[in-house]
DNA sequence: CTAGAAACATTCAAGCTCTAAATATCCGAG
DNA sequence: CTCGGATATTTAGAGCTTGAATGTTTCTAG
């Protein structure tokens, strides 16, 4: 027989939902941001990720998607006039990223939006840290 | 003025990049679990939540999505023979949703696969409820 | 040096999700 | 009863994301 039935399951289950309910929160949150200066919100992911000169792949790794993605983003963001695609100067495979001064602008207004009104605001600061260190040891784990 | 720097941004943009990524993970799981039943990500979400009768609204909120995802999802697992649409026994304008034989086999089978190997086992039973805890409140404050 | 393996970026097809609009039905005020 | 606002579902259109296939370029074993 299998053990005898889990009361662990369905707690599990209902944190996988609160998980999401936040993650949900917080996507909503830079939604709202972004378009507020007419981005949206994988392209406000990308501005944010452009702390410098990076390739697309770089780029993609940092906004946790395939770099099929960030072409396509890359591709709009380069229309609005807000990144250049750059030869890279050692690798003729990749390219280079650069922010142009009207991306660079942008980037920094956003920053400023997507610092106010945190969805975290409702933990303390020490709350905070108490969640941080369950979520690293959950995701470093399997 | 404003307030003097925060070190409190950088350090919530670091936790809602980790609450990000363990969603991932968690998004991950059921989409392993979900392939190797056959079905997407978005099915087995559909079929999971359907605990009875019920209409495509409530499936909806349930799954947190629009109705008009639900239409979508569950027009595919109609078509496998899963689910079907049936009159609402009250409420002309509803449509109530039955799991098939099959489908029901198909939940317990889904059902079984996602509770083995939680993304959520590398913390204990009592780190779990502080988890809970702070999503909680963290989620229920804006 | 050179052939083969690996890495970078892109393109394309397909799937998921959302918004807005259309249709059908319900319900309550008069 | 009837009209008008609210609700349930669907459709159409668009954006986001992925995975496979492709063309270049780089690296590495021999």
């Amino acid at each position: 027989m299998t053990t005898p039935p889990e009361p662990q399951t369905s707690a599990e289950r209902e944190l996988c939902g609160l998980v999401n309910g936040l993650a949900q929160q917080i996507a909503e949150h830079v939604r709202e941001r972004a378009a507020a200066l007419g981005l949206t919100a994988a392209q406000a992911t990308a501005l944010r990720e452009m702390t410098g000169p990076m390739t697309m792949r770089e780029l993609a790794e940092r906004m946790s998607c395939e770099p099929s993605n960030a072409t396509f983003v890359v591709d709009k963001l380069e229309k609005q006039g807000l990144v250049e695609r750059c030869p890279h100067p050692t690798d003729r495979r990749a390219k280079q990223l650069l922010l142009t001064a009207e991306g660079t602008a942008l980037r920094e207004r956003l920053l400023g939006l997507l610092a106010q009104e945190s969805p975290l605001a409702g933990l303390s600061p020490q709350q905070q840290r108490t969640l941080q260190g369950l979520l690293e040891q959950a995701i470093t784990r399997p």
